[in-house]
DNA sequence: ATGAAAGCGCTAACAC
DNA sequence: GTGTTAGCGCTTTCAT
């Protein structure tokens, strides 16, 4: 416990014979230097182990090299991956990211935000939930920039980072519609989310244009057990559905388990895609989930780097970034 | 971009007329100030979205109310189950996490630490590299309290959180054994990592107290497919082996598709498990994961609170959490 | 019960 | 080229 202070500028400059700010603009290539001066520093403060203080640093330049990250179930690969992109691109400028789980409600949400706040962060990377979209505006507002992932906040400014949710389940189905495939199904999941949402129009329209009609059941929780309870009602119902497209993974596990339950082989008799490549749909024993794949890590470094040029005073725009159909064993 | 200046401690007591520091006492609830004093100085600041600037905060006192979290992988849901539980804690003590992501090698961690240093947080919670072992304790040395999660760190402090993974596999092994089983084979990973290598250990330990003899092969990486190949070899050459543990769930998952491609049935003729209890184990569409598990959230959240009750003066002990087994499809 | 003074570590502006 | 002065927002100590 023995808490040795650590060194300051100070400490280097006294030893230096010299005041800190000669060693602050040593150290930092800025002002005129002579060459000698400034190499004897920096010998001096690698020697000394100088770590500069970053606190103090953001208290008098107003800016702190903090991002602040929020998002929901940090524990879910999906969202590991979408803070790796972050914190990627984040450290190759130099900045920091601080987490806000907001798994929980959005009460939690906020106080994740309020903590974040606290740290002077320069600028905030969420996953907004819709209740919090005011208190997002208001943030954006008072001179904290918010980049939006997955969903937009309307109104509000130019940094979002989406995926083109109702082209990628178009993909899926002009895929199914090409191979001869009429009936087909969707399992979807209940929620405002406007990402759901696009998924579930993106089929119908996709279906629509080639003068088809849906069998769609809407299962109410992101789970995969309710998918297959869904999934087992759609199937027993509309036994002549020859493909089954899922909103999520989560959704094809099920749907493949109450297909093989009802009888039904995957992908011979039923063949079914899911949404999100999340990390266990590739980590399958017997068969390989086909779904659309989202860019994860991407959608978190286009996030940090749109931040990191909005910051630089650079204009930027909305990115909307294309899924990949991605097909493994679920799909002939 | 109207960067509003936020509102200070000085703003707060101008429209009072009184000082900062008055104002910073009563919003602290230290010192003495009148009941009235201290409400309207309350009162004022939430009217004014008043947010204490934690930079100047931690300048003054030399807390930062920060923790830095360095783990490889953050999007490995393994991973990232340990940092939900960490924030989970950490928040609710009213410190914030740091997050540096150490996959790529001993560089990437090392800047990553110091990237953290910088914010002098007032604790690190780390999945140590062993290469880096020094490092960490240096700086555990200069004040700055590091948490093992994991494996531990010799000789530096009583800041750890590991799992017993010993004990983990002889559970698995002795279930096994109890139910008849004299032929188990084990799929591990080659790692100079303590942790796998008490895996390893662990297993052949279970086996000679009951005077069997383990048929073991070593699968370098730590991925699916060296251990589908790995398990092809074993199962080939050692036909007879009914049981197989699996040093990772990756590697069951390698095991299992390599056994069933020679023809072997899971759990007929040939039972698996595998060890940390990933997402992917519970999500198969057919063989839910039989998998000794790590108990994930826990190591985060001990370790968060380990890290506060030490920098709150009390004493703490290293914890030893018990991994679980858990009986799934690939176990009769 | 409150104000005044001082300083945390750093940098920007201006002297010399 | 280098030192001086000043201040970022906050808390602590000491007067009053």
């Amino acid at each position: 416990m023995a808490v040795k202070k650590s060194t300051t500028l100070k400490d280097i400059a006294k030893k230096l014979g010299a005041t800190s700010q000669t060693v602050s603009m040593a150290l930092n290539r800025t002002g005129r230097l002579s060459d000698e001066t400034r190499r004897k520093v920096i010998a001096m403060a690698r020697e000394m182990n100088y770590i500069p203080n970053a606190a103090a640093r953001s208290l008098v330049n107003k800016k702190s090299f903090l991002f602040g990250a929020v998002m929901p179930y940090v524990s879910r690969s999906f969202f590991g991956h979408i803070l790796a992109g972050i914190e990627e691109q984040a450290q190759l400028k130099d900045f920091s990211v601080l987490i806000g789980n907001s798994e929980g409600g959005c009460a939690v949400e906020r106080r994740a935000i309020e903590r974040i706040r606290m740290r002077g962060v320069d600028g905030i990377i969420a996953l907004p939930s819709e209740d919090l979209f005011n208190y997002y505006r208001e943030i954006n507002e008072s001179g904290t920039p918010v980049v939006q992932i997955m969903h937009r906040i309307p109104n509000m400014n130019e940094l979002s980072v989406i995926v083109d949710n109702f082209q990628g389940v178009r993909e899926a189905i002009e895929y199914w519609i090409s191979r001869g495939h009429r009936k087909i199904g969707l399992i979807s999941h209940g929620s405002s989310v406007e990402t759901v949402r696009l998924r579930t129009e993106g089929f119908r329209k996709a279906l629509a244009d080639h003068g088809l009609e849906p069998n769609i059941h809407v299962a109410v929780p992101l789970s995969m057990e309710a998918a297959a309870i869904a999934a087992e009602e759609l199937l027993s119902t509309n036994p002549e559905i020859t493909a089954l497209f899922c909103g999520s993974d989560y959704a094809a596990v099920g749907a493949v388990r109450a297909a093989e339950k009802l009888g039904r082989h995957v992908p011979d008799t039923l063949e079914v895609i899911g949404f999100d490549d999340m990390d266990f749909a590739s980590m399958q024993c017997h068969m390989q989930i086909s779904t659309v794949a989202q860019p994860k890590e991407e959608i978190g470094r286009l996030a940090s780097r749109l931040l990191v040029d909005h910051l630089a005073g650079r204009k930027v725009h909305p990115a909307i970034l294309p899924p990949r159909l991605v097909l493994r064993e679920t799909t002939k």
